[in-house]
RNA sequence: UGCGUAGGCUAGGUGACCGCGAGCAUAGUGCCGUAAGGCCGUGUUCGAGGAAAGUCCGGGCUCCACAGGGCAGGGUGCUGGCUAACGGCCAGUGGGGGCAACCCUAAGGACAGUGCCACAGAAAUGAAAACCGCCGCCUAUAGGCGGUAAGGAUGCAACGGUGAGGUAAGAGCUCACCAGCGGUCAGGUGACUGACCGGCUAGGUAAACCCCACCUGGAGCAAGACCUAGUAGGAGAAGGAUGACGCUGCCCGCCGACUUCUCGGGUAGGUCGCAGGAGAUGCUGGGUAACCAGUAUCCUAGAUAGAUGGUCACCCACGACAGAACCCGGCUUACAGGCCUACGCACAAA
């Protein structure tokens, strides 16, 4: 992945234990701040086993970071993000998700630019 | 044509745009990091499965002594072959099923020993045993004594089976055939098969203990090796060259200086292992086959929060089970549809 992302099992436990949670129909969203605003933002994805199988935890992610491709440069510097996978997700179209993570990162006003047409 | 049997192949395709991982080439002396090391642009090549799965076997590899001996434990179990090895595969043998193609089969030993065979039944292994029946005799109509394992009854199973002779009634008592046991001869590497002869014969269970033959040391890639930074280079107690700890469950043997507990501190990061191999495909030769040998060509995932996705168009049978994690050989399990080959049976035609 080109983005930032989160990669230390510490990391994602700081982000689980001080973060914000914003909680969604299929996935919830940790949001913690940087301890420095101009660093990038970074990214983790959890699927857990109750989604379904190997194959199925692998659809879901990859649907989820191409979404967050899309997303990525409307969001604000200087954040910790870990988006979680609940079992609806795998059954929901993707536009759905789409505009339910894009809702979820205008809640946690994590959104800087509104999309431009045609992007 | 229908029904069926065996084996094999395939696992939606094509195109466009955006996106991801790895290898190679190449720029700065660039960026991140204390450092080891990593990152960035462009081009190019490659990028999940037949089961990648379950983790059930076998091996490679790594460490534990140089991987040793014995016991215990575990595994395998018709024969021959293949293989690095196997509990796998191939070819056979015996037994069972199917009209057949074909399928199934843990299939060594019950005169080494022990156990078990419930209930029922007279009797469940002891060269025994008479409940009903059958036959003879006696008392006289109910029994007694004796003979009898052919018939009935019980049971998963009753001491060979069927037929004939024989007899008071019966019985391998006698005979024929069959089954079983022992022997001889012949064939086969062997499991075993065939022929003949013998005396006519005392169950089952070894996925019960057991016996026999063969195999088997332990832990596992979070194995293990190296590097960088850095805390501490502690305190107390116990054991130890009269051999600790460890190999290993025990004994022998080996190794040779630390080990265990409590308190305090630390518990970060990077590189390698990590993909050129019992490798794939084609051809030739040997073999019934599994497989082996030779030769030519090819290089085909390598992550570490874990790379294959999104959108669109067209086509069709509208797409199942499912995602590599050290690597191979198997087994087992899951699975939509499609295709190919060989064969059997029934029917029709020739």
């Amino acid at each position: 992945m080109k983005f930032g992302r989160l990669v230390k099992n510490k990391e994602f436990q700081l982000v689980y234990k001080k973060g914000q949670p914003y909680v969604g129909r299929h996935m919830v969203l940790y949001v913690l701040p940087r301890p420095n605003a101009n660093s990038e933002t970074r990214v983790g994805f959890t699927v857990g086993k109750k989604v379904g199988g190997s194959v199925q935890r692998n659809r879901v992610r990859r649907r989820l970071k191409e979404i967050y491709r899309w997303l990525k440069p409307r969001i604000a510097l200087g954040y910790d993000l870990v988006i979680v996978a609940r079992p609806r997700a795998l059954e929901a179209e993707f536009n759905v998700l789409q505009e339910e993570m894009m809702y979820l990162c205008k809640k946690a006003k994590l959104v800087v630019r509104e999309a431009r047409s045609g992007d």
